[in-house]
DNA sequence: ATATTACCAACCTATTTGGTAGGTAATTAT
DNA sequence: ATAATTACCTACCAAATAGGTTGGTAATAT
């Protein structure tokens, strides 16, 4: 498996703030009661889209979560790149990862760096908008 | 990270085997050498292999393995999915994962279905034939 | 003042990953 | 026969990851 739940609830996270524009901003209690998640898990994987300016938080009363942008502007490639670290097939492809040993002749390197540019390729394609419509 | 080391050890052990091809029955340690993997854990990868037929197994001196079919006969897709179990990119889609609640409605499924289907065509559109010419 | 809400850090349990250790059984060379 | 070699098998183990929970603090509207 790739993608963890860190990166699928954070996807149904920005779909429901999606779904409930226009209604101010929305309280992640809310959320998490919609979407059936645990409101403090919740709570652990949000900051990390704010932190990057995909979401806009307000504290206090009435407070709560909005998107920034259109569902159109935000591809699912970047949110679970963002909530999921790196989308590499392989732990030698991976950000943090020094050059293999073995990569200059590596036979298989080839298909992992193919499949790494089609997983990237594949996500980057897709919206939050595409997603809507189911 | 979706290939472990354990699929990734395995190709690279089919891929040695079929460059050793004609040299009749391949010990594992020769394998492992060549390869810098622990013999113990090639070991302990190995067997899936000879369970299903992929390759053939003599004990005692001078045995060793080697392949049952042509390397353009093994899809990188069969080894893979025999050493890793499943290559399903999320949860829900994995064999033993009984149906989701959130199925009938939940507006990322497909996209994981459609991510699952690229996966393993693209894994058993090459061989071991493909690889090896790097 | 109070309720609400984002935001933050520490902790926890179970599973997976990536091995190692220590053998037994089969077969061949000597 | 015996010794060496090799597949094959089981149990164990440490570190990392997944998937949370607990218990707060800070900001803000009412």
């Amino acid at each position: 498996m790739i993608i963890s739940t860190r990166g699928r609830y954070a996807l149904r996270v920005m779909l429901d703030l999606a779904e409930h524009m226009g209604e101010g901003f929305v309280p992640m209690k809310t959320v998490a009661e919609r979407q059936g998640i645990s409101l403090k898990y919740v709570e652990r994987i949000v900051p990390v889209l704010t932190k990057n300016g995909l979401i806009e938080g307000v504290q206090g009363k009435n407070g709560g979560y909005r998107l920034v942008r259109a569902p159109s502007e935000y591809r699912v490639g970047e949110i679970l790149r963002l909530t999921e670290g790196d989308l590499a097939p392989v732990a030698c492809l991976e950000a943090g990862a020094g050059e293999c040993p073995r990569a200059g002749k590596c036979p298989t390197l080839p298909m992992w760096k193919e499949l790494y540019g089609l997983i990237n390729g594949f996500f980057d394609g897709k919206t939050l908008e595409d997603l809507r419509g189911k």
